[in-house]
RNA sequence: GGGCGAUUAGCUCAGUUGGAUAGAGCGUUGGUCUCCGGAACCAAAGGCCGUGGGUUCAACUCCCGCAUCGCCCA
């Protein structure tokens, strides 16, 4: 806020496109500096002071509002102080007035935004790094409608994948009583389920079995390949039960992730995007556009390619880099399904799927299904896809087949879908060695990170996780807390210490660490928010009067107010920042500094004095007023902060 | 073998795209509380920003080499 007006005023006196504002080493030097006159001096071939001067000239001569002065440091700083009385009074007005909506741009974007995330094989329970990706994702969502984009997210169901063939087999064949071929009742099947215990987690403990099994025991293989053929060809009644199960297990990561408050607009299911033709459509327009090659002789002799790299040599042997969609044999490749699937995002195929209600979520919105039994979207109303930009939120292992998906947009011709195909990467989560062990994995030697691994059945299952978080969140207060408010707290715990990381930072899970009550973590902010919350609240019981006024200002301002006031001018902008760049952590590190800016103010309202007055009590009634709408203004914010990260705001713990 | 990413305090991590004295949290040491919510606050100690070159008035930030780790493709 203060800083864009800074940069807008110097981009309009120097003529140039972007000019970074920073913070002076010490504070008599000013608020806010710019050293583009030092970076400006050798373009203009002219000694920066001079620039600088000449700048600061037309500056003094016209200085808008939240500036008071601009002075001048060699080599060439130019300084700017801030009104602080004048900023608290436009700011406070402005955050009291807009509420929920302050920060918020006041235009629409008409570009769509589409947001694939989550996306787990349903085949077993979800684990942490699955929580990583769609608190991400989420998260991201979140921030494009506060922007003001239309913004459409869906989560990808692969339910015709060899992780649910494998569970699908383990279910019919790994334990008696076996399934008979020709017999219809699967209910012994469905019985090998115990009651007792989730289906998710159940079928956690049978994935790793049946992968363990299946090394020792060929005839599964063989029926594991039967297993696949019928519920490709859609055969009864496995295909049937296959898809069940896939619709349970997918009920249960709904249930799962809606414990962090996260929804979505709309499953696809692969066997869907099967189903209704897209890969033919997409095949016809691929050669069509001459994006696709048949090869007649070298390594992919018979296999539709799109040209990469060409032929190259190794030491191996000869090698092609050429991408393969359609295998010799005729199946296709996942990128190929991948190609189709993006196509239909942005609207660029004719066909479409057709759709359904699943359900009515808990934030009120319906989250809709393709379903080959549904209806298309017109009839209802609804028009998905038809994207103009998409988002997929994948791991940084899929890095290059996601490159490959652009660049064959880019190929048929796609330039701008290829450009606006945005892949969000970030880093596994993996298990500290200390987490590792507790989870009971054989010992690694000296590794300091281990892979979670489905296959062996290690990892830490997200729903666990958010009931250690919630048990400690109970263990660590000083007072019994209530069910939804550790539930609260535990989701902002979880949320906040999985978007605090880079995307390209691995997380090294380990459970002190993530389980940390203390210091930088969401409960942290929820702590603050409840704070102002509760001096708000008791402001009122006692009839203190606060009702804001223009004129409570004090003509100088103490230095926590000034930093608090400082943190809240920065929000719009730092949501604007997230945006362009997904970097999702420059959420949680503002809302720390935020919520400590806060707590050090009403610590120290009168940081030079030995004496620290609560605002509640204080006798000079425009000071109080002046404080306790603070309050008020960071309370708004904070709010709209959590918000923003998909956590919970608590007036109260 | 080719490609991508990482390397910052004892530990876990930020660092607003090249600016002045590199920041948090945890841990350690010492301090603060009769009062609005102590899961808090204040202070101290702790750094060759992996390494060697280069570009620049200015490099944690940009370029090149090397080392180590991780991941993809073969």
């Amino acid at each position: 806020m203060i800083r864009e007006g800074i940069a807008e005023l110097l981009k309009s006196i120097l003529g140039i496109e972007e000019i970074p504002i920073n913070v002076p080493p010490k504070r008599e030097m000013g608020d806010f500096s710019s050293a583009i006159c030092l970076a400006l001096a050798r373009e203009r071939r002219r000694p920066p002071m001079e620039i600088a001067k000449e700048v600061i000239e037309k500056l003094k001569a016209n200085l808008p509002p939240p500036i008071q002065e601009v002075t001048l440091t060699p080599p060439g700083y130019i300084n700017f102080k801030v009104d602080w009385p004048y900023l608290a009074r436009e700011l406070i007005s402005e955050i009291l007035e807009r509420r929920e909506s302050f920060g918020k741009p006041s235009s629409k974007e008409e570009e769509k935004v589409f947001i694939e995330h989550t996306s787990v094989n349903p085949n077993k329970a979800m684990h942490i790094g699955h929580l990583r990706n769609s608190v991400l994702g989420d998260t991201a969502a979140r921030v494009f409608k506060w922007l003001g984009f239309p913004t459409e997210v869906c989560n990808y169901i692969d339910d015709t994948g060899l992780q649910v063939v494998d569970v699908v087999t383990a279910f019919l064949y790994l334990d008696p009583p076996l399934f008979h071929a020709g017999s219809a009742d699967l209910r012994p099947i469905w019985a090998k389920a115990p009651e007792d215990q989730p289906l998710d987690y159940f079928c956690w403990d049978l994935y790793a079995r049946f992968e363990n099994e299946l090394e020792k025991n060929p005839s599964l293989l063989e029926r594991r390949e039967e297993v696949l053929h019928q519920i490709e060809k859609g055969e009864h009644p496995v295909a049937p039960f296959a898809k069940e199960l896939a619709k349970k297990i997918v009920q249960a990561h709904l249930g799962t992730v809606g414990q962090l408050n996260i929804h979505y607009d709309l499953l696809n299911w692969e066997s869907d995007i099967i189903c209704q033709g897209f890969w033919q459509e997409t095949f016809e327009l691929l050669k069509e556009r001459g994006a696709l090659r048949l090869e007649t002789e070298g390594p992919n002799e018979g296999c539709w390619v799109v040209p990469f790299g060409g032929i190259i040599e190794t030491s191996d042997g000869v090698k092609s880099l050429d991408k393969i969609l359609v295998r010799s044999n005729g199946s296709v490749t996942y990128t190929g399904k991948d190609i189709a699937y993006q196509l239909w995002k942005f609207g660029l195929l004719e066909r479409d799927f057709l759709y359904t209600s699943w359900d009515l979520q808990a934030n009120g919105s319906v989250l809709w299904t393709t379903d080959r039994e549904g209806e298309p979207g017109d009839l209802l109303k609804r028009r998905f896809g038809h994207a103009g930009r998409v988002i997929n939120v994948i791991d940084v292992r899929q890095s290059y087949p996601q490159k490959v998906v652009s660049e064959c947009l880019r190929q048929m011709g796609f330039e701008k879908e290829a450009e606006r195909s945005i892949h969000l990467a970030y880093e596994v989560v993996n298990l500290s060695p200390s987490a590792a062990r507790i989870l009971g994995a054989e010992e690694m030697e000296e590794k300091k990170s281990i892979a979670m691994s489905g296959r062996s059945g290690t990892g830490v299952k997200a729903k666990d996780f958010i009931e250690m978080v919630k048990k400690k969140v109970v263990e660590k207060a000083d007072h019994p807390l209530e069910e939804s408010v550790a539930s609260a707290l535990a989701s902002a715990a979880i949320r906040y210490y999985l978007l605090k990381f880079t995307p390209e930072s691995q997380i090294v899970f380990d459970f002190d660490e993530a389980l940390k009550t203390t210091g930088d973590t969401g409960v942290y902010l929820e702590y603050a928010h409840a704070r102002a919350c509760s001096i708000l609240r008791k402001a009122g019981e006692r009839n203190v009067d606060d009702h804001w006024n223009r004129n409570c200002i004090p003509s100088r301002l103490t230095e926590t107010e000034r930093n608090l006031l400082n943190g809240l001018s920065e929000f719009s902008s730092v949501v604007m920042r997230t945006g362009k760049t997904l970097r999702v952590s420059q959420l949680t590190e503002y809302a720390f500094d935020l919520a400590a800016s806060f707590t050090s103010f009403y610590e120290h309202p009168d940081p030079e004095s030995d004496v620290q007055t609560p605002f509640i009590h204080l006798q000079d009634q425009n000071l109080r007023t002046f404080r306790l709408s603070l309050v008020r203004a960071f309370q708004i914010v904070m709010g709209n902060m959590l918000r923003l990260m998909g956590m919970p705001s608590l007036e109260k713990i």
